[in-house]
RNA sequence: GUAUAUGUAGCUCAGAGGAUAGAGCAACCGCCUCCUAAGCGGUAGGCCGGGGGUUCGACUCCCCCCAUGUACACCA
């Protein structure tokens, strides 16, 4: 049940002449509980009723007198307050989320769209460093929420492999690196041979002529120079795979590079000339854009050769025509602002409408403490070296406070991933961010430890409880059931209260009016705001709004837990805890799940 | 210079027309014979960058200013 709505529609119905909605945005909830579950202000009424704010609210509470929604409905000033039945108000959203268990909140409002996400993009014999880190998980975690909404979305990672980078590297190899050596240490060896080519063409430039005339060589089907290349792509790409998007969880539903448009851009170029855009500037082809307070566009080089807006263009135009987006989302710095801002325009100067579909999502920047940082000198925080700290961080804390864990590998794994990415995932999206060591090792307050914890402190219950209760039905609706991973209750028989216990819960009989105290209160009245902050996600293209919710609730379930035993000789209040436990566990299960993080049941 | 983003507690950030501006970290004081203390409670900490305007009401919207980041022609 919709709680605003419902409330929405009686307003309404009493007012007799104003649309519900008209009366839905208004529903608030009030900054204190004491004031009740959900507020409106009369104010705005007060001009279409010309009656002060404090006596329509006071005449509308009236109305309410005998409802069975609330308890009651309390003029306060200009604000009318509703305080809902609260044993009715815990079961509708219980049952709602046990009918759905990690489900809840998919209400398919994006179904029959087809997005496309480009996002991660790392350059080719590049290594991962903590700059890629933004894109590639709030990528994921949006590619995540969309899908949960029904919508066809499709991933693509749009590898930097072409470029003058390459003939870099194969100057580098040919002078400095051999065969085994590069099998051997793979993108890291690749790097190694990129800085020093770097070195050495400080003291010798001719050896960048001589990178240009290896990228020449490509660029003419050169059969030594594409074996080169094709085999640094693939090793690289090996890497990626199974090793850092492995262990983030992420994979792509293509791997199309910038190189898969290089036969392509000929025909931007050709159509842009035939639709008279295309104007010569300086000895380079230009799209002039100063109508609309932009520098030009450049897409031919003075040599005729092509360049980024090119090959983004030539790349839109073949994923509108092979997929028929209904939207495409660019994940990227927003120092790349003016250059989508610019491209976008000439798509749309070509005649296409759809050019409004294309989406630039803009992140802000990292800044180092020590200075910029640049992956020329080999001056970076490899994205490794993080994962591996805060591995390595999560298996020292779990040694000092739960020594009898299993799978401490296992564990210490999820949850310093877990660090990591729910660091990124939890501001909004254009602040830029200082990297600290401290901050991104932070497993205390707001992160994902945090909420890893505490989702384990929920499944923890659950388990010991299994044996002490209730019998019963089916809760859940999810496919997968693999018992050792989710841990849930039908999973568990606690070996301490011996193994003829029940292998589920059984809610249906659960008294909700158990659920009525302070602290139920506000992790249910989180549970019911869940689905919309899952929606406001996809729709600001904004994960931190998840998150953050994630947070809410484990503040809140937190607090619960402190107040109110679970685990209590009265088999009422016990099994109507358990049944809000269940939930907090579910929801915290999906919601890391969306966010791309593991919920382990211990840790 | 032009464009754009950002200025909220010592630090990192939420709040984006509504009631007394909130978290986390850091500081200080408490809470484990009790379901995981990676937790919970408390104290302290604010001219919401500045100035105008719109509104019944502005941290929130508009304008101007100040500060900071970033981009701006043949790299991607």
């Amino acid at each position: 049940m919709n709680f605003k709505l419902e409330i929405a529609k009686r307003i309404s119905e009493h007012l007799g002449n104003v649309p519900v909605s008209d009366i839905l945005p208004g529903i608030e909830v009030p900054p204190n509980p004491e004031m009740g579950d959900f507020a409106f202000p009369c104010f705005k009424l007060s001009k279409t009723l010309k009656k002060s704010p404090a006596i329509i609210a006071e005449q509308l509470s009236a109305s309410f007198a005998n409802d069975a929604l609330l308890e009651k409905a309390q003029p306060a000033g200009a604000y009318l307050n509703f305080f809902i039945n609260k044993s009715l108000y815990a079961g509708e959203i219980i049952k709602e989320i046990i009918k759905n268990g990690v489900n809840y909140g998919a209400d398919n409002s994006y179904s029959g769209k087809r997005y496309l996400v480009d996002y991660s993009s790392p350059n080719i014999a590049k290594p991962f460093h903590v700059g890629h880190i933004p894109t590639t998980v709030i990528g994921h975690a949006l590619y995540n929420v969309f899908k949960f909404l029904g919508c066809d979305i499709i991933s693509i990672n749009h590898l930097g492999d072409w470029g003058t980078q390459f003939g870099k590297l194969i100057v580098a190899y040919k002078n400095w690196g051999n065969e085994a050596d590069v099998k051997k240490g793979g993108v890291a060896e690749l790097m190694r041979l990129y800085v020093k080519f770097h070195d050495e063409a400080e003291n010798n430039p001719a050896l960048n002529d001589e990178a240009r005339g290896w990228l020449v060589k490509m660029e003419h089907g050169d059969e030594e120079a594409l074996a080169l290349w094709k085999w640094f792509n693939d090793i690289s790409l090996d890497e990626y795979k199974n090793n850092t998007y492995k262990r983030l969880g992420i994979d792509f539903d293509y791997y199309t590079g910038e190189s898969f448009y290089n036969d392509k851009m000929a025909d931007v170029a050709r159509e842009l000339k035939e639709k008279n855009l295309l104007k010569e500037s300086d000895g380079a082809m230009i799209v002039d854009l100063e109508n609309w307070g932009m520098p030009p566009c450049l897409i031919l080089r003075r040599d005729g050769g092509t360049l980024y807006p090119t090959r983004d263009i030539s790349a839109a135009l073949y994923r509108k025509k092979t997929f028929g987006f209904d939207k495409c989302l660019y994940i990227t710095c927003m120092d790349q602002n003016l250059h989508f801002a610019q491209w976008f325009k000439v798509v749309e100067l070509m005649g296409n409408t759809w050019a409004q579909d294309l989406i630039h999502i803009p992140l802000g920047l990292i800044n180092f403490e020590e200075g910029k940082l640049s992956t020329r000198k080999g001056h970076v925080i490899l994205l490794d070296d993080l994962l591996n700290d805060a591995v390595k961080k999560t298996r020292d804390i779990i040694e000092e406070k739960n020594p009898c864990l299993k799978n401490k590998d296992e564990i210490a794994e999820m949850v310093g991933m877990g660090a990591v990415v729910f660091s990124n995932l939890y501001n909004s999206r254009i602040k830029d961010v200082s990297f600290s060591w401290e901050r991104a090792l932070s497993f205390e307050g707001e992160s994902g430890p945090y909420v890893q914890y505490t989702h384990a402190r929920a499944a923890s219950i659950l388990k010991k409880a299994s044996g002490l209760c209730a019998t019963g039905a089916e809760t859940g609706g999810n496919g997968e059931s693999d018992a050792q991973e989710t841990g849930s209750i039908e999973a568990s028989v606690s070996p301490e209260t011996g193994g003829n216990a029940a292998k589920d819960f059984n809610f249906s009989g659960v008294d909700f009016a158990n659920l009525t105290d302070e602290y139920s209160r506000e992790v249910l009245s989180i549970l019911d705001a869940y689905p919309q902050k899952i929606k406001d996600c996809a729709e600001k293209f904004e994960p931190f709004i998840l998150s953050r919710a994630l947070i809410e609730l484990c503040q809140a379930f937190n607090k619960f837990y402190n107040a109110n035993i679970v685990l209590t000789e009265d088999a009422a209040v016990r099994n109507a805890r358990l049944a809000l436990v269940y939930c907090v566990k579910t929801v915290l299960e999906a919601g890391l799940g969306l966010l791309g993080i593991k919920a382990p049941d211990e840790m």
